[in-house]
DNA sequence: AAAATATGTAAAATATTTTTGACATTTCGG
DNA sequence: CCGAAATGTCAAAAATATTTTACATATTTT
């Protein structure tokens, strides 16, 4: 699932180490979800979202065609 | 994470089995997560959202434990 | 150019979600 | 009331996501 992440985190001047820190997970969970590793909890994604003061929806472009077979 | 599936589902005069058929997974799950015994993945969520046509972020609320600063 | 900071990547261990199969209880229409 | 549909629940296993540790490259700063 495509996400905005690393754009919204570039506008806020945050490294991947802060806005990690600040949804207390790790760096390299910040930068695989960025580069679409694999998409992170809801509760994460909700957590980033709060921290780059945006919503769920918005960061995350889900494409419903290719929901999980 | 507190959920709005029941309700929206009630009004959908959808059953648990007919949510999960369309969202590909087991009745188990819808019920499981309808009473909060754990959160979707991402992919899930946003597959319930779109059957039950709303969004993330209305279905699921957040409470925001860990927010920005 | 050197130092400091930031990002990319990967394997193994750990944690969580989902499936499967089963059975009990509840709800609802006939 | 009876039977069918719907819901709740459980345990074990499978599938998927996260953390940790470690090191590499890249970018920025001085």
């Amino acid at each position: 699932m495509k996400n905005y992440i690393k754009e919204l985190r570039s506008s806020s001047k945050l490294s991947q180490a802060e806005l990690a820190k600040i949804c207390k997970v790790s760096r390299q969970t910040i930068n695989a979800i960025e580069n679409d590793k694999y998409d992170p909890t809801l509760q994460l994604a909700f957590n980033i979202a709060n921290a780059l003061d945006t919503t769920v929806d918005r960061l995350f472009v889900n494409n419903p065609k290719y929901s999980k077979t």
